[in-house]
DNA sequence: TCTGGGGTCCTAGGACCC
DNA sequence: TCTGGGGTCCTAGGACCC
């Protein structure tokens, strides 16, 4: 069996573990920049606040509803996702940790009468080490134990925030009563083609065949979909050892720019972020591509942003920040248009290979050993003090283009000065 | 005036090889 | 009038997740 642990809206609870006088109150926390909704308190819910609705859109009623509005902060949160897996490694033989606020459990070791008793051990103790609530969904594969948590999630009183989906009629119960638009794996462009052939429910969707799945939803991503709704696992635990295949980062502007230098700059201050990610993981990486994001009709009053992005191919794969800026600058100059009003900018590495591994160019002098140990001094610096105390002075100082954040917390537990 | 950020997996189709 | 078969690699783009 196979269970999934989700902690309940996540960055809210956050926030709410040191503003304790938040608890029983609505709490929205907002996206980068301030500008959509991505995480609400059940109070928050039950007004009708949308998931990922713009936050402006919203701000009459949360300023109506005393509604307790924090920007997000990543460092907080990265924190406390921290102590919550540590909590559930403990706990756990095999956890996978599939997103910030969620992992998957492989109970294979436990016994199947004594799964309940289990899951509210790890319910109890996770919350009671880290102050954060969490709901526990167990089935035999990951599908399913995705809809027992949402039913768990959704039932807090009745099923003690966890849900077991072991017996055949168990299941089809549950699936009866999930729409299908809640599955796992069926997102907005399934949900309008599922409706067309009358398939609403969880249910329905099980009881379609594989070669109708083959065809009509996705080839072989259907196929499994299917399996793991009848309860055979084809979603195999993931590896955590796994390195990630492309790195990038991307920021919306605090306000539109309009001058190359200031784009010259954001880029190069992404390129140093990646390049960080890179190293933490022992990488290189040959490929990078810039991408620029525009609005040029906004006479109009439409948003309708559009992206260009270049990309080049490195002779040798580094992760030396300063090389990987000497190469991306060339690609914003080739992308920029004089006059055009730039809402966002974006790197991205691809290409990537252990840093160990790097294969050298006859032509081309390998990194030298001083220039990796400057990056590892950055880092050390910069990790322990402040993420960008160490700088290249590429990536400039006045920051015209830096994000919005008006409703900031503290980093409580990751700064000593704050 | 204002709409996030960071990923993965898969397929189709083009270009190319012998 | 008629024009093979078997394969690889790469890219763009779609769909999805939280």
């Amino acid at each position: 069996m196979i269970a999934i642990v989700d902690c309940n809206s996540f960055y809210a609870a956050c926030e709410r573990l040191f503003k304790p006088s938040l608890h029983g109150k609505p709490v929205v926390v907002l996206s980068n920049n301030d500008g959509c909704i991505v995480s609400r308190s059940d109070e928050a819910k039950a007004l009708g606040i949308q998931m990922a609705g713009p936050y402006y859109q919203h701000k009459k009623e949360i300023e109506k509803n005393k509604v307790a509005v924090f920007s997000s902060n990543y460092n907080l949160y990265g924190d406390i996702s921290w102590r919550v897996m540590e909590t559930l490694r403990i706990l756990s033989p095999e956890v996978e940790v599939y997103s910030v606020d969620e992992s998957f459990l492989d109970l294979g070791g436990i016994e199947e009468n004594k799964l309940q008793e289990y899951a509210l051990f790890v319910k109890h103790t996770t919350e009671l080490w880290t102050g954060i609530p969490v709901s526990i969904g167990i089935a035999p594969s990951k599908v399913l134990s995705k809809v027992a948590n949402k039913l768990a999630k959704k039932n807090k009183v009745a099923t003690g925030g966890v849900m077991i989906l072991q017996t055949p009629e168990q299941q089809k119960e549950a699936l009866q009563n999930t729409p299908v638009a809640d599955i796992w794996g069926i997102g907005g462009a399934s949900v309008k083609k599922l409706a067309l052939y009358h398939i609403n429910t969880g249910w329905d969707l099980r009881n379609m065949s594989e070669g109708w799945a083959r065809k009509n939803l996705g080839g072989v991503v259907g196929v499994r979909l299917i399996k793991e709704l009848r309860g055979e696992p084809c979603i195999e635990m993931k590896d955590q050892l796994e390195t990630k295949k492309m790195i990038g980062t991307a920021r919306m502007f605090g306000k539109p720019v309009y001058e190359m230098q200031d784009l010259r700059e954001a880029v190069a201050t992404y390129i140093s972020r990646v390049a960080e990610k890179l190293r933490r993981q022992s990488s290189a990486a040959k490929t990078i591509t810039v991408f620029l994001v525009t609005n040029d009709y906004s006479q109009t009053y439409a948003y309708k942003p559009a992206t260009s992005s270049l990309y080049t191919i490195l002779p040798v794969a580094t992760s030396l920040t300063h090389v990987l800026i000497a190469h991306a600058m060339p690609l914003v100059e080739g992308l920029y248009r004089k006059g055009s009003k730039y809402l966002k900018a974006g790197v991205l590495l691809s290409d990537i290979v252990p840093d160990g591994a790097v294969q050298f160019n006859l032509f081309q002098k390998p990194s030298l050993q001083s220039e990796k140990k400057l990056m590892a001094m950055i880092d050390n610096v910069n990790y322990g003090m402040r993420h960008d105390l160490i700088k290249f002075a590429g990536a400039g100082t006045k920051r015209n283009w830096k994000m919005r954040q008006e409703h900031s917390s503290r980093c409580f537990t990751t700064r000593w000065t704050e």
